[in-house]
DNA sequence: AAAATTATGTCAGTCATGTTGACCGATAAT
DNA sequence: ATTATCGGTCAACATGACTGACATAATTTT
């Protein structure tokens, strides 16, 4: 197992501010802490609307992904979703049946199923995206554009490379 | 629904670092995905460690919690995980069944189960918390201190207010 | 002292979401 | 013509969440 790259040290204030100190395993287990309360604060209002809906998480990151890409393919939403497909094909098919999702087949390949969202899925869409959004819109601008920019910086660095790769190619107008 | 506080527009650059557009729809949707895609990664390494060991995520946090507060309740557990009191159950017998956590009467009030870590907790909790202080510790120095406190305070500000207060209690070395 | 509340545990059933493995048809690539 | 790929499906299973009901012991309130 490696090992933590400073060690812990009890005495002393502790503030991010101070130099070198971030390092520190206090500090790390804030972060670690921060962004497991952080993620389950951020998904709670979404799952509740879904409940309502009869969908879980599991939905939703469908239609998030298929209303981020419209006419994705089912093999994309695989590579993004890291599941298998018989568990995407539980939901998509759900989707598909409560009329939240289209498929047409491809015109280059005609193996391929082309997801879209229909007007009732872009509309669930707008609403699970703009609560967070809102969340977001909210704390960004509580911080300010320094602290946008540490936070993006932060989380890209915590990101395996290949997805790092994958978020360059969707988002080419940032430098990340 | 509420909606978006500032429109999308579709042209020009979008860096964060361009003042005032960091509310932008796309900016807001990059930082969703930030998010997801960062989570999915961070956890990635515990779990596969953990199912080595035929244990899960649940497992895990039970784990990590006890170790942060060693002698902390049930009660206080279920508080933070916000789940409810049988799924800790069945966790948490399992835990103590393998022998990684015991729990010890209150002293004051007998009613308590006041829960340790074992040796084998201890060793297994650090396993786990080095993975993930590592991949932090890696993020941190490769962006540097105002980067972290940018991280720290967007995810500060993500948070429902009584998570910010819990933190508060439990980071009382920071400002935030 | 009796009653109410609290802390914890347990039984039983259900649901959502993930997994493996096997197999299929349609289509594309070699 | 053979092989590989895209997508779907069936079956079985594991995990981790849920609800509801009930139980025991200990503490607190009345």
């Amino acid at each position: 197992m490696t090992d933590i790259i400073l060690p812990q040290k009890q005495s002393g204030t502790s503030s991010a501010r101070e130099k070198g100190l971030f390092l520190r395993r206090q500090e790390l287990r804030r972060a670690i802490e921060l962004l497991f309360f952080a993620y389950r604060d951020f998904t709670y209002e979404a799952d509740e609307l879904l409940s309502d809906l009869d969908l879980g998480r599991a939905h939703h990151r469908v239609i998030y992904f298929v209303g981020r890409q419209p006419g994705i393919t089912v093999s994309d939403l695989l590579a993004i979703l890291h599941i298998t497909k018989q568990s995407l094909s539980r939901v998509l098919s759900h989707l598909i049946d409560e009329d939240y999702i289209i498929q047409e087949t491809g015109p280059r390949d005609r193996r391929q199923r082309l997801l879209h969202l229909t007007d009732k899925g872009v509309s669930l869409e707008k609403k699970l995206t703009d609560l967070q959004c809102n969340r977001f819109a909210r704390a960004y601008s509580e911080r300010g554009i320094d602290a946008v920019d540490g936070f993006q910086q932060i989380l890209t660095s915590l990101l395996d490379d290949d997805t790092r790769s994958h978020l360059r190619a969707v988002h080419p107008d940032r430098i990340d």
